[in-house]
DNA sequence: CCGATTTACTAAACCGGTTGCGTAATCATG
DNA sequence: CATGATTACGCAACCGGTTTAGTAAATCGG
């Protein structure tokens, strides 16, 4: 019991237990061939010593690093301060650790690019890699895909490639709430997105005029503004329209952010939310539920996206998995104030 | 200039330059005791393979894993949300691969512990290890101290151990924000704190307080209310507060996303901020400068916090820094409308 | 009771760089 | 030209688990 200096290879437990260092390898790793009270014997040597073994020298022999790394930019304006990321490293973190396996969080920024990641891949230091919203024109996923390594994108459907991938319904929540917003009456919609290059941005668009034009209803006006999404913007954007288009009853935005920005100029100019007009927002960040008027959004499966990306590629590295397999989660409507939904 | 198929081995690059292994492995490290033509020809079949070793081999003979820990805990209530996590593993991950070491990610939640961590210390995954805001009871402190592993605290100021950490001024920036108002003529303060146990709340209250003492005005009135810093928190003690001091012209926050609930409490209750009530928050998270009014509150150097703490763990993995070595890095007051600082 | 199988374990060769030691060749010096 | 100092390398032993081939003993079947 006593916790005695620790050991520090596996010979020097062998020698005290009287065998040879493949025999507490066996022990170590849980493997037959190894008689019950020689292994109880080792055992209790290993737990009296504080053995545990030398990740380094296991993982050389035995050919993986059983670690995963993980991308994430820093200082890109559009990605960077997106409150989601933390929680979907989190996911991620929690995930690949349940399963026996190290995180290893490379960022890139503006003078160390994704060489320094290709580098890491090709030295073995890790087995696989996630890459969380990849735009499309991302040299990275290409250079990735020439080494081999089993890679998972999050938040791009890259159809391409034979890569797999893991995205949730932007699509789908975008019409769900464009059609909410019309069934409401609202007639004069105006959806204020980021870039196309972006997926998430590409396939909230397609929902919101996929929810146009099903409507069919000839009276409706709608028109789309695309700028990087944030609160300035949310602010001049909705200044602008507000002159260009004055008949507008509602606004949908792709971002929270972005919608904290349209809120404040609505306040400003004294419209009524959502009484002259409705406010949608995109991530429901924590601004979303505390905002006057509290922000209807869309929240994504961010801790399942994580979860999923993670088991996807550990099936990949196990083997399981050899044509790409995308995965689509459901994201979910949360339905506030500020489209008349729930009254304060 | 043909991108080969990629060599494998050490030994296969030395077998087609017609020279032995060592030979190639001091070229890669640019070490000296190889001719100069024949340390050409070896880097040209290098780049003509796109060899880079493998990293596993390398730590394994050098005995060392040229990475480091960073330790973060996930759904503790008091830390997990908190905003400035993310820049500061940014700068961490950033300032670790510039000095090329790579940053292993450990959380910790309700099912797996620090066990996880400790083991993989003892099986030299890390070289060193990074731990963001402890508190003070913290047991992974002391288990990691036993092992001897290289260790930089963020943002508690551990004295009674021998381990290095880094802080900033939370005490002289409340001390600063306090007197500031106690100048602009406030006379009932508040503080908002969180529990004193997390070492940043203790160090707010002691600059608040302080600033109470020195002033000298025994027309001053201050109290203390202690609770989980979040923006319903802020909504309710206000509602509190305005009931049993309805005198109250100054509300110091320790947590922006409570000052956020503050300011909510307040307008919905027809207070005027600053006129009637001052408002100040910390951290000055995205939502300090877009609120309505604009919030002062106090900007920590995180990035800076980050690069230093990797920096003193480095000195330490180099045997240049033998005793603890703590840093208080400077806080940055921001004066906005909220205390009258600015005008709208 | 003997040959055949199973079990318990050892020895040693891996995994792929790193590095100290030894040696032959080159160079400097007198 | 002899001697000592340097330089350029090869060789092989590391680093510390893992794993396969092989051996001795134990178990089993008939």
């Amino acid at each position: 019991m006593s916790q005695s200096e620790q050991a520090t290879t596996i010979r020097e437990i062998a020698a005290l237990a009287g065998v040879s260092g493949g025999t507490v390898s066996r022990v170590m790793n849980e493997k037959p061939g190894v008689g019950p009270e020689t292994r109880a014997r080792i055992k209790a040597l290993i737990a009296e010593h504080d053995f545990h073994g030398d990740a380094t020298a296991r993982q050389l022999s035995r050919g993986r690093s059983d670690s995963l790394g993980i991308v994430f930019p820093l200082q890109v304006s559009e990605v960077v301060m997106h409150p989601v990321y933390p929680e979907l490293l989190g996911a991620i973190s929690d995930a690949a650790q349940d399963a026996g396996y190290d995180v290893i969080l490379f960022t890139t920024n503006a003078s160390r690019g994704v060489e320094h990641v290709l580098d890491s891949v090709k030295r073995k230091r890790v087995d696989g890699l996630i890459l969380p919203a990849a735009s499309s024109d991302d040299p990275l996923i290409a250079q990735v895909e020439s080494t081999g390594t089993p890679t998972v994108l999050i938040g791009h459907r890259q159809r391409a490639r034979r890569i797999t991938w893991v995205d949730c319904t932007h699509d789908e929540a975008l019409y769900a709430m464009t059609t909410s917003l019309l069934l409401a009456g609202r007639r004069a919609l105006t959806l204020f997105n980021g870039p196309k290059r972006i997926s998430a941005y590409d396939l909230r668009a397609q929902g919101f005029w996929r929810a146009i034009r099903e409507f069919g209803d000839p009276a409706v006006r709608a028109n789309e503004k695309v700028f990087d999404m944030g609160f300035v913007g949310g602010v001049e954007a909705t200044e602008t329209l507000l002159r260009e288009v004055p008949a507008t009853d509602a606004i949908v935005c792709s971002a929270d952010i972005t919608a904290a920005g349209v809120l404040d100029a609505l306040a400003r100019s004294g419209f009524a939310v959502p009484g002259d007009i409705a406010v949608t927002g995109f991530d429901d960040i924590d601004f979303a539920s505390h905002s006057t008027p509290t922000l209807s959004t869309v929240r994504m499966p961010l801790h399942e996206t994580g979860a999923t990306a993670v088991s996807l590629l550990l099936e990949m590295l196990g083997g399981g998995l050899t044509t790409p397999e995308p995965r689509i989660l459901e994201t979910t409507l949360v339905e506030r104030e500020s489209t008349g939904s729930v009254t304060p």
